[in-house]
DNA sequence: TCTGAAAAGCCATTAGC
DNA sequence: GCTAATGGCTTTTCAGA
């Protein structure tokens, strides 16, 4: 379990990760010190896995983003496996997941344009080992982005 | 259009935003105010959103995620924009996106476990103004988490 | 064991070139 | 873009509650 004055840190940090020891510590009620020693445990508990920079889409040229509704031919764990591993290692499959209902998988891609988005959808997804379905769902606005979990 | 050597920053970056300015630098063949400064730039021109500390969902208690296919009664502005707004401002809905398909909208939503998955399935989104049909997804495994876009 | 205070070193930030 | 200088921050140490 994580103690309240943790979680505090932990949703201080998840908005804002440049924000000093001293000032999360000021909004906590902790020292300075204090504040840091506890956000170096968090690290070491592995309760905070890391820190990034946000980056936007659109500057990247990012502008078409899809879902992926895929579905294999096989249930086994060669099959899985396979699959896993190829979605894995191509850069266009920002992220994957393993789901019940009608497919088996779920995946989230990036595309720099209609034309890209063709590319990744017929050659790269189809291409991918096993796959007999495959069903995208264009975004056509992001209602709301990731921002962190609750921690409260 | 990004040059060649601020990609290479954002990429840094989105892995790691504890990197000194000096330790990228070097990696890109710059010196630290150099590198510093275009960093600066690059937040300026919003291409760097902001920082933030990634959290283990397990370690916070998260040990269900899933998605959500959601159906509203109609289309118009005034629907949308209620079960927009509605959407937003439930903490257990971490993403939502209006896309093409046959649903109108996907979440992605985290659950503390499997009582908590029923109250904010039977509670929580279906009692989001205008909806008609959900089918939710249960995320058995993640395969590929998010880490950030290719900058390449 | 956790805290706060103080010291040392590193880093961000700015100015000058 | 680089070097140099400054101020702030991280990080460690140490003593007290």
């Amino acid at each position: 379990m994580i103690e309240a004055t943790d979680r505090k840190i932990l949703s201080a940090l998840q908005m804002d990760s440049r924000r000093s020891a001293a000032s999360i510590g000021e909004t906590v009620g902790l020292s300075a010190s204090a504040c840091h020693r506890r956000i170096r445990l968090l690290e070491d508990r592995g309760v905070i896995e890391g820190y990034g920079a946000r980056l936007n889409a659109e500057a990247l040229g990012y502008t078409v983003t899809f879902f992926v509704e895929v579905s294999l031919e096989g249930q086994s764990e060669a099959i899985l496996g396979a699959f896993e591993g190829a979605a894995d290692a191509r850069p266009e499959v920002l992220e994957c997941y393993l789901t019940t209902g009608n497919a088996d998988y779920v995946l989230k891609v990036a595309a720099l344009d209609t034309e890209d988005f063709e590319r990744i959808h017929r050659r790269v997804i189809s291409g991918l080992p096993h796959v007999t379905r495959i069903q995208s769902s264009l975004v056509m606005k992001t209602v709301k982005r990731w921002r962190g979990y609750p921690v409260r």
